[in-house]
RNA sequence: CGGGGUGUAGCGCAGUCUGGUAGCGCACCUGCUUUGGGAGCAGGGGGUCGGAGGUUCGAAUCCUCUCGCCCCGACCA
């Protein structure tokens, strides 16, 4: 492909809503473009890298058994009823209705569907298991999409779906499906870690992420450096620590006068305590009524957890209005001693605590020494917060590290949820119908060529990787001298046989203009035809990454480039 | 959904307070010079100032309504 005839628009300036470096990179280099909020047009630069990641997503897909095929991305509204989705799903999915005034919906994922089609067709074991899978453009409305195609609206995602005849069957295929993933995710040279999450909208019994390790991640996961356990720090456990217990030198509950202090911090400066040594209480409004949750002073609660406890459907804070009348105290002194909440759950850091300094229900008053069973109802424990860097591994106490990490793939067990619910069954072998056991696995087509901008790129521009790079090698004419002209359309041309996705930067533009945009988008591997090396008879070929320059004669340097090529796909 | 901002040329912005011929930089076009890291000079094209209504002799500017977008928070694969 030649420059001239290609359509490229790179930036000098930054659009001014670009938060991120691969938002802002792929706008500047005219890959993307803007069409409303977490909408964008894929131009045909960051077109060609989308490609080469659903090519590769492909071939690992169909190496792992998977059949391709395309579902609509319009849905009938029925489905979403009978799974039960249309009430749960909420606002961010796009309902729309058609001239009839009957209701769709824009696929934000395609479980129904999917069921839908294997229930009709599929009706014997002898059938299966069988892995499905699609490259589709998705939508969901955000409530605030942001970071360019990280978390866009509109998005191509990648969606498998396996169905089983048992359990077993299952953990097969997600194995296979994991390491398929491991293997896309390499071949990208992306810098990953598959770790344990929460199921979210989705259902199901055991999920992992893949997270790209990267400072922009909007997701932090927790690791392990000894045992390799590592997790969504919204799934993760620690071991509990029972650290340094205070004994109680009282028996007797006892009021504490503390005025003025409306948060855990002002009470522990009050009482000159470290805030580990309070205890925080949090209050949630639930579709099972208000549940108070104890938590150590100094730590956060995890709603998550607690909601999975539960087995609520929804949760929030108790929003300010509502406080008073629900926990019978004012925001600031709420605690657990006479409260009108049914349920109180605890962190399981408090589960060996002797001495319990907690919120009096009473404008600026505390209690201290306060014991669960007898000063109030004894308190169901659990992992209630959210792990913090150090704390003991779950399953080595070895100290968890953490990082911030972009969410690239979620695989999940679903178990029966889907088939249950829209009676996708099977005979099997004594003719006893059974639900299908069901597995699925997303990956983010765009989302993950982002990370990889943002795991690779300096000041200057992008640093693709060579299998998602929009061209692996661009050739730069160095002014309008014919012979340099000629040499670099030769070895444009040569490159082409060889099979090498080439530009050929043919523009009648300044050397520093051409140089600034080639490594603004990020080849891997550019090649210079200049009069001055020229006339000793000689080219120039450097990699993005290090720009190191070398020299030799055109042959030479051909082999050289495809031979760089060839290891760089590898 | 709550709070805060913002909308003026393809992009980045000034002008709005204090109403009076719509500006600057980049990009684009023409010419000359220049040519290994985003050139210089000269000339030029491009705007119903987000939209609707109002006040006024006169509105980018003041008033009312509306829409889009951005940021923070809450929420969420």
């Amino acid at each position: 492909m030649r420059w001239s005839r290609f359509f490229i628009n790179t930036l000098r300036e930054v659009p001014a809503d670009a938060e991120v470096v691969s938002q802002r990179l792929m706008m500047r280099a005219g890959m993307i473009r803007k069409v409303a909020a977490g909408i964008y047009t894929y131009l045909p630069l960051g077109l060609r890298s989308i490609q080469k990641m659903e090519a590769i997503v492909r071939d690992e897909m169909n190496r792992a058994g998977a059949s391709e095929l395309l579902m609509p991305s319009i849905q009938p509204a029925e489905l979403w009823m009978e799974s039960g989705r249309w009430q749960k799903y909420g606002k961010e999915l796009l309902r729309i209705k058609d001239r009839h005034d009957r209701d769709f919906v824009f696929g934000p994922t395609h479980e129904e569907v999917i069921t839908d089609t294997v229930r009709d067709a599929i009706n014997s074991y002898r059938q299966l298991p069988i892995n499905l899978y699609q490259i589709q453009t998705k939508f969901r409305d955000e409530v605030r999409p942001r970071f360019g195609l990280m978390r866009g609206r509109e998005f191509i995602m990648k969606d498998a779906y396996s169905f089983h005849t048992t359990r077993e069957s299952l953990d097969e295929t997600y194995d296979v499906m994991r390491d398929a993933y491991s293997r896309i995710f390499h071949r990208c040279s992306l810098d990953h870690v598959p770790v344990e999450a929460d199921t979210g909208n989705i259902g199901g019994s055991a999920s992992h992420e893949f997270m790209v390790l990267a400072q922009s991640g909007e997701d932090a996961v927790v690791s392990c450096p000894n045992c390799r356990y590592g997790a969504n720090v919204e799934k993760a456990t620690s071991k509990f620590f029972d650290d340094e217990v205070e004994p109680a030198p009282s028996e007797v509950l006892a009021e504490l006068h503390t005025p003025g202090t409306q948060s855990i911090d002002d009470v522990g400066a009050f009482l000159n305590k470290p805030t580990s040594q309070l205890i925080k209480t949090l209050v949630f409004d639930t579709d099972l009524g208000p549940v108070m949750v104890l938590v150590r002073g100094d730590r956060a609660g995890n709603e998550i957890k607690i909601k999975n406890h539960l087995g609520a459907q929804w949760m929030e804070m108790l929003s300010d209005t509502r406080f008073e009348e629900t926990t019978g105290g004012p925001i600031g002194y709420c605690g657990p001693v006479g409260t009108k909440c049914a349920r109180v759950l605890a962190d399981h850091s408090l589960r060996g605590r002797k001495r319990w300094i907690v919120g009096g229900n009473r404008k600026d008053m505390h209690y201290d020494f306060a014991v669960p069973g007898r000063d109030f109802p004894e308190p169901e424990f659990g992992d209630f917060t959210t792990a913090i860097e150090g704390d003991p591994c779950v399953r080595c106490g070895t100290p968890l590290e953490i990082y911030r990490g972009i969410e690239v793939g979620h695989i999940f067990k679903l178990g029966t949820k889907y088939s249950e619910a829209m009676q996708c069954t099977f005979l099997d072998e004594s003719g006893q119908r059974q639900p299908m056991v069901m597995g699925c696995y997303g990956l983010g087509i765009g989302r993950t060529v982002a990370s990889a901008i943002e795991q690779s790129h300096d000041d200057d521009g992008i640093i693709w990787p060579m299998p998602i790079a929009p061209f692996e090698v661009v050739v730069t004419s160095v002014g309008k001298d014919e012979a340099v002209l000629r040499t670099a359309t030769e070895v444009y041309e040569k490159l082409k046989t060889e099979g090498i996705d080439v530009l050929f930067d043919d523009r009648d533009e300044r050397p520093g203009v051409k140089f600034k945009d080639a490594d603004l988008i990020g080849f891997p591997l550019r090649i210079a035809v200049g009069a001055k090396s020229l006339a000793n008879g000689q080219i120039e070929w450097s990699f993005r990454k290090d720009r190191a320059k070398q020299l030799g004669a055109p042959d030479e340097v051909l082999a050289r480039v495809v031979e760089a090529v060839r290891a760089g796909l590898s």
